[in-house]
DNA sequence: CATGTTCCATAGCAATCACTAAACAACAGC
DNA sequence: GCTGTTGTTTAGTGATTGCTATGGAACATG
């Protein structure tokens, strides 16, 4: 299954699988796995079902591929490494989080936040595995917060900033403007700016 | 289609209609539309496919109607009416919320918070209805915090609120516990109680 | 060229999808 | 009793689901 030396004949290689993992990620992040059948895939990619199960395995193998695609492409998290303050690191996260989930050349949301929360009993397997996924993302939130806040407090933060950006997922699905999603950026910065005394109270 | 008087002959009803939405809901409400199907509906509620569409006209029928109960039903916001202060109001519905989506006797997460967010082109008009509850539930909040905060701050407010409530829709789905999602009430109640200066900042 | 290997598409698998025609069964009015 | 109405079930509709057995086309090697 690799384009390696090893091949001593056959035909050339006519079907792009990084172009498949590509198209097919783009149908599962925007109609979900259950609202993406064989038929579209293979319609879409160009490709006849034979050629999708040697190379994927199954259905189920080529979500798992195309959400890796999606997680270490599209969903990778901007912690503002070089932030000086927490507020700063919060802001270019959810800022990064609001842009990525309504830039126009992009499927709406994110295929992580809000995919496969509910689906049917034999697809479980597949949802625990964006489960994962999300839990990672929290993860990730809490090591990027670490330089910033107090030992105690990284994990309610980053669990406190991850809902935030699974709502502002499911509401750029729902058609929110970026501006709108800038509303809450501004909302959950001003709260965090206020609590550490580094910024004027709005009210 | 109803119990009335009007009933001029035929079968007794041995098919009992609210039962049939109720269940309806609870398999929508852990499986999501797309993840249940006719034959799972029908084993479920113990009745043949004709009295289902006799009764509700389609699975698309039978799904509005499962979604409005839960609207009306588990889905209600308890905003605080009796709340003193904006900080009192928020932490009632976030609290509630909580405890809705994390509720042993329940399905965990939010039917509408994080229902059909994804979904076959076909039942678009499907993910729609559900997107307008969201809304719905979007400008109650808003209704909800125009006795605490200035006209133009509830609409950000509560688009924040409404975040934070879908973000705590998934992680309930999730498996995360009441403490859990407790983390996440008391970090946007400090946040609000900070920027209104009511409250010591927490570092 | 002949042969072997490799990859692809045609065609179709059993199972399930949402949905329905047709007949049966239980009641009200006569 | 009989007839009409009504709700139900049985049994199936064509379409689509995820998936695959088979055969042929295109290449490398000899």
């Amino acid at each position: 299954m690799e384009h390696g030396p090893k091949r001593r004949g056959g035909r050339p290689w006519s079907f792009d699988r990084d172009r498949a993992v590509e198209t097919a990620m783009r149908l599962f992040w925007r109609h979900g796995y259950e609202g993406v059948s064989l038929g579209d895939l293979t319609k879409a990619i160009g490709v006849a079902p034979p050629s999708l199960y040697a190379a994927f395995g199954s259905k189920a193998g080529l979500f798992r591929e195309a959400l890796a695609r999606y997680a270490t492409g599209m969903g990778v998290l901007d912690m503002g490494a070089s932030a000086a303050t927490l507020e700063q690191a919060v802001r270019r996260l959810l800022e990064g989080a609001a842009r990525a989930v309504t830039a126009p050349e992009r499927e709406r949301g994110c295929m992580i936040s809000s995919g496969l929360t509910t689906c049917h009993p034999d697809h479980e397997a597949l949802a625990g595995d964006v489960a994962a996924r999300r839990q990672a993302m929290r993860e990730a939130i809490e090591e990027g917060l670490r330089p910033f806040v107090g030992a105690g407090e990284t994990g309610p933060l980053a669990r406190h900033l991850a809902a935030v950006m699974q709502g502002m997922s499911v509401q750029a699905r729902d058609g929110a403007t970026p501006a709108d999603l800038q509303e809450i950026v501004e909302e959950v910065v001003a709260g965090l700016a206020a609590r550490r005394g580094s910024a004027r109270p709005t009210s």
